[in-house]
DNA sequence: CTTACCATGTAAGCTGTTACATGATTGT
DNA sequence: ACAATCATGTAACAGCTTACATGGTAAG
């Protein structure tokens, strides 16, 4: 059996309030994709097997005329299995994969020509994506002390702090390999 | 139809030198293994797909009386395949799922008194992560300048850079984040 | 009216893990 | 003898992506 992490992410997201399945898929674009995330097909299937677990229920709600939103709440039962879940510890790491590292590792191929603009362009992502998450952090927290946050904020402070110190590291580590790599020419 | 990541790393592998299935298992356990892996499983039925792909070949080995080690060359197509995803940026980064972040986000569910036990784990296990990886950078350059690196192992150097930095971002992070949830209590 | 977004779902296919299965070799 | 490691494979299942498919709502 695998290990359910979806249905754990789901289960912790209702848990903050009644969500449909498209809200759900919106969250996943939002801080706590920086990650986890799925796509709306995969989601619509784990909230029928949630549902059918008993680990969440369904109600109706109606937007205008006739537009129908499934909405889940928790359960208690559901409550229990994300308690339990958030308190056992990770054993081991998975392989956080990336991809452009992969690629680096054979970069003795890639044509000297070429390997700036690969630079470059993870660059640019990357720094718009630090340029994101700074924004917000600075529309969620502005010039608050870290101490004075809410209880209920801290789990997307530490994600947010999280993510932008990954990608910080990340722009660094660019920055010095591909003076490293300039230098060598 | 999927990226083939495994399909490209196992031909930039084997541009390196002929390989077995198991070899390239292992080299899964090594550094590039922090980047990107795979179980014998699938490496094995992987293998039989380039193989009738025509970007690789086989021949037999055999070790001691009759162990038979399955090799595997490039061909010419396979080295055009692989030089032309070597050459192809990356246009978006996938999510880096992180398990540990993604119950942070619902730490306000967590009892107070496991948060110091599931940090201190997540903490030792980097630490150790960390330790293995700059004891490998230890063997494989030493004092050696960056500049005076050979390019046969740039490839490595950068991947070798990149597992440090990473962990060693990560435990900052941590240590940060522990600080502050102590003396918010 | 038309575009963007809201909202849900299924089907096909690929990717990846765990478990099952077998046998050879090396070192103690 | 025994254990660890070398070496290859298949089967079942779980996870995830892409594409197909449909219809409602709100704003300009």
């Amino acid at each position: 059996m695998g290990k359910r992490i979806l249905k754990h992410a789901i289960l912790g997201l209702l848990s903050k309030k009644d969500m449909s399945g498209y809200d759900i898929t919106g969250e996943f674009k939002e801080e706590i994709g920086q990650f986890w995330s799925a796509k709306h097909s995969q989601i619509y299937i784990e909230l029928k097997k949630l549902l059918s677990e008993n680990l969440i229920s369904q109600y109706i709600e109606i937007s205008g005329e006739k537009l129908e939103r499934k909405m889940y709440s928790l359960t208690s039962d559901g409550k229990n299995e994300l308690d339990q879940w958030l308190t056992v510890p990770e054993d081991t790491i998975e392989t956080e994969k990336d991809v452009f590292i992969l690629k680096l590792y054979f970069i003795n191929h890639i044509p000297k020509d070429r390997i700036e603009a690969l630079f470059s362009n993870q660059y640019n992502i990357r720094s718009a994506k630090l340029t994101y998450l700074r924004e917000q952090y600075q529309h969620f927290f502005g010039e608050q002390h870290p101490l004075e946050i809410a209880s209920d904020q801290l789990g997307q402070y530490l994600v947010l702090t999280k993510a932008i110190s990954r990608e910080k590291s990340y722009i660094d580590w660019l920055s010095q390999s591909l003076e490293l790599i300039r230098k060598r020419k």
